[in-house]
DNA sequence: TTGCCATTTGTAAGCGCTTACATCGCAAAT
DNA sequence: ATTTGCGATGTAAGCGCTTACAAATGGCAA
C-alpha cells in the first residue's frame, strides 16, 4: 500500500477509481458521457463518487476539456432594472443547462468594457454577453481571433456576423413619437441618456427625429437634453427644459428612470402631467406603473431578452451553430402620462 | 482529423520563454511575482508577452495554483434593487482587486440556494456571499470542509464562526415603530416578505412586535400579512388590511416595494396618505422617493455593505485572516409618508 | 583567496482531468 | 470453427501552469 498524499485533501478521480476498482477513464466517462458505459459499471461508479463526496476539480477539468462551462456577462450596470431583469433571466437559463454565469459591469465606460471583456476571456468565459453593438472593432477581432461566441443583446440593428437578441430601437421611439404626433404634439422636447457611447440611446433619440421629419417637422428644432441614468438627472433635465418658451407640449425620455424624474420634476414645478405637460418613458419596468400618473411608455421584453440570449449562446457553444440574429417585438404602453396638448399649456406660464 | 478544438493556437507560457530565452518559471514569475526576478529579465519577459499576446490559461493556472481568484454571490434575486446594489458594490471592489465574480440567483428557494452554493466551490469560487444567516447547517458544514470563507450579508445577528456585514434588522425595524407609537400610533398592521425562509424579514417583524410590547401594546393583536416580493402583492394585502374596523392607522412593510404597492392600493381606495392612514418601508432604495407621498423608510447601506463584503472575503483568502463581524448603522429617512394618525381614520369608513 | 550568503534563474515534478488509441470479450456472420 | 464488428474498458499522453529545489552568479567579509 503507497501512502496518498500526506494530506486530508479531496477525492481526486483517481480515488474514486481506485475504490470502484475502474479506470480513470471509465470515471470520467460515466461523469460525461454516462451513455458509453454500461449500466453496472455506471452505478457502481456513481455509488463511489456519492460515497465518496467526490467533486470534480474544476481546473483540472478546465485544462483537459478545454471548456469551463461558463459565460460572461458585460453589462453597463446592474443597478439598473432593465439589466437586472435580462441578467437573471439570462442566469436562469444558463443554470437550467449546468453553466454558470460571470458577471462585470463597466459603469458606461468603453475603457473598462474592454477590460472587462478580456478579463472575461482571460478566465475562460466559453461565451460572453455584450449590450449594444457599439465598441471598438479592435475588441471584436480580440474575441474572433480566440474563437469567443458572443451574443450581443437590447440591439438587433446592423449585426450580422455575431448572435444577437434584440429589438429595433429607432422603431420602437419613432412609433411612440408618431403616436404622440398623431394625438396633436408638435412641441417635443427629448431627454436622452448620454448617447456618446450607447447606440440604444442614440436610435432612440434618431427614431423620434425621424418621426418628426415624417410628419413634416423639423427635427433639429427638437430639444435635446443628454444626461446620466438617474432620477435625479431626469428631474434636472425637465426643469432645464421647461425654461422654454413656448414650452414644448411632451417632454420624451429615453428610458423610464429619467421619465419618472421628469414627472417629479413637473409636479414641483406646479404642473400637471398630462394636463399642461406629457411625458414618455421608454423601457416599461415597474417604476413606470407606480408613479402618477403612471407612464406611457414602451414595453421591452427584457427577460425574454436574457432568456434567449443565454440559448443563443449556448447553442453556438455546444452545438457549434452558426450566429443567428433574432429581433424581439416591443410595443406601446398607454398609460396616464400622455394625452393630447391641453389648454392650459401656455397660460400657465410664469 | 483535425481536432476543431477552438483555443488550441494561443501562444503559452513556454512560447514566450522560448522566445524570450528564459525558463518557464521565470516567466511565471515575472507574472506572478515581479519582485523575484531581476530588472532586465522582467523588461525582456514583459515584451515578449506583449508581443506575442500572450494571456495564461485559466484551467491551467487554476490547477497548478489552486486559486481561480474568482468569488461566488448567492442571491435570492438581482430583480431586486437592494441585491442590485450590493452586488455591483460587490463586484466592483473585487474587481478592483483582480478577481472575477459569479453570481447565482437562488429565488429564495433554499433548495436551489444549496444547488448554487455547491456549483459555485465546484466552479472553485475561493469565496462565497452569502444572504442572511438561515440555512440547512449542513451546507456550513460542507463549505467548512471544503475550506471556503464565506461572507454573510445583510444581517449582523447571531454570526460568530463565518464572517459578516450586515445589520440589526430587528433594532431597525423596532426604532421606526416606536418613532411611529410616539406619534401615536396604535393600531399598527405589517405587510410582510415570506418570512420561512428569511431571517431577515422575520427580524424586521419581530422589531416591531418588541417596540409594540415595551410601549405596553399587545404585539398578537398586530394585524401580520405574508406575502412575495412584488409591488402588486404589497397592494393585495393593503387592501386585505384595510377591511378590519377599526382601521389601522398605520401599516408598515417589511420593504420599500411592498410599500410601494401599499401606497398605490390607498390610492385606489381613495384613502390619503398620511391624512387616513400612514405607511412606511424598509430599505430606502430610489422608489421610496419618487412615489408620492415618498415614503419613511430604514435606510440600509446596501453599497457599502457590498463593497465591505468583498473586502472581508479577499482578507479572508489573500491574507488568510480570520473571520470579522461588522455591523452597519441604518437611520431612518423621515418622508411624508408617516405622519401621526389623522383624525378622518374612522369617520370614512363605509 | 576562500567561504558564505543573497539573489537570480533553471529543472522538472506534479496539479487532476479528458480522450485518442489499444485491448478485450463476445455475439453475429461466414 | 474462424472471422468480423462493436460495445465496454484500460492505458497513458498530454493540457499549461506553479513551485520546491537545485544551480549558478556575484558581492563581500574573513
Amino acid at each position: 500500500m503507497e501512502p496518498k498524499s500526506p494530506k486530508s485533501d479531496l477525492p481526486t478521480l483517481e480515488d474514486v477509481a481506485r475504490a470502484a476498482g475502474v479506470s480513470t477513464a471509465t470515471v470520467s466517462r460515466t461523469l460525461n458521457s454516462p451513455d458509453q458505459v454500461s449500466e453496472g459499471t455506471r452505478s457502481r461508479v456513481m455509488a463511489t463518487v456519492r460515497a465518496l463526496r467526490y467533486s470534480p476539480n474544476f481546473g483540472a477539468r478546465a485544462l483537459a476539456a478545454k471548456r469551463t462551462n461558463t459565460y460572461g456577462a458585460v453589462i453597463p450596470t446592474m443597478e439598473n432594472a432593465i439589466f437586472a431583469r435580462g441578467l437573471e433571466a439570462f442566469q436562469k437559463v444558463l443554470v437550467a443547462n449546468g453553466a454558470t454565469m460571470l458577471v462585470a459591469s463597466s459603469s458606461y465606460d468603453p475603457a473598462i468594457e474592454e477590460d472587462q471583456i478580456r478579463t472575461m476571456v482571460a478566465r475562460g468565459a466559453d461565451g460572453i454577453l455584450l449590450i449594444g453593438t457599439q465598441r471598438d472593432p479592435e475588441i471584436y477581432d480580440f474575441l474572433k481571433e480566440r474563437h469567443i461566441p458572443v451574443v450581443i443583446a437590447w440591439t438587433g440593428t446592423g449585426v450580422t456576423a455575431l448572435s444577437c437578441v434584440g429589438f429595433d430601437n429607432e422603431d420602437a421611439a419613432g412609433k411612440l413619437a408618431a403616436k404622440a404626433i398623431g394625438l396633436g404634439h408638435r412641441r417635443i422636447a427629448f431627454i436622452s441618456a448620454y448617447t456618446r457611447n450607447n447606440d440604444r440611446a442614440r436610435d432612440r433619440v434618431a427614431g423620434v427625429r425621424h418621426a418628426l421629419a415624417t410628419a413634416g417637422l423639423d427635427p433639429c428644432d427638437m430639444p435635446l437634453l443628454e444626461t446620466k441614468y438617474s432620477i435625479q438627472c431626469g428631474r434636472d433635465a425637465f426643469v432645464e427644459l421647461m425654461h422654454a418658451r413656448p414650452r414644448p407640449t411632451l417632454v420624451m425620455c429615453g428610458n423610464d428612470v429619467l421619465a419618472a424624474g421628469a414627472v417629479r420634476a413637473a409636479h414641483e414645478l406646479g404642473l400637471d402631467v398630462p394636463a399642461d405637460v406629457s411625458i414618455t418613458g421608454f423601457d416599461d419596468i415597474e417604476l413606470a406603473t407606480v408613479i402618477s400618473p403612471a407612464l406611457t411608455t414602451v414595453h421591452v421584453p427584457h427577460r425574454k431578452m436574457g432568456g434567449l440570449a443565454a440559448e443563443a449562446l449556448l447553442a453556438q457553444v455546444r452545438d457549434n451553430s452558426a450566429p443567428k440574429q433574432t429581433t424581439l417585438e416591443t410595443h406601446i404602453v398607454v398609460r396616464q402620462s400622455l394625452a393630447p396638448p391641453g389648454s392650459r399649456t401656455n397660460e400657465m406660464a410664469d
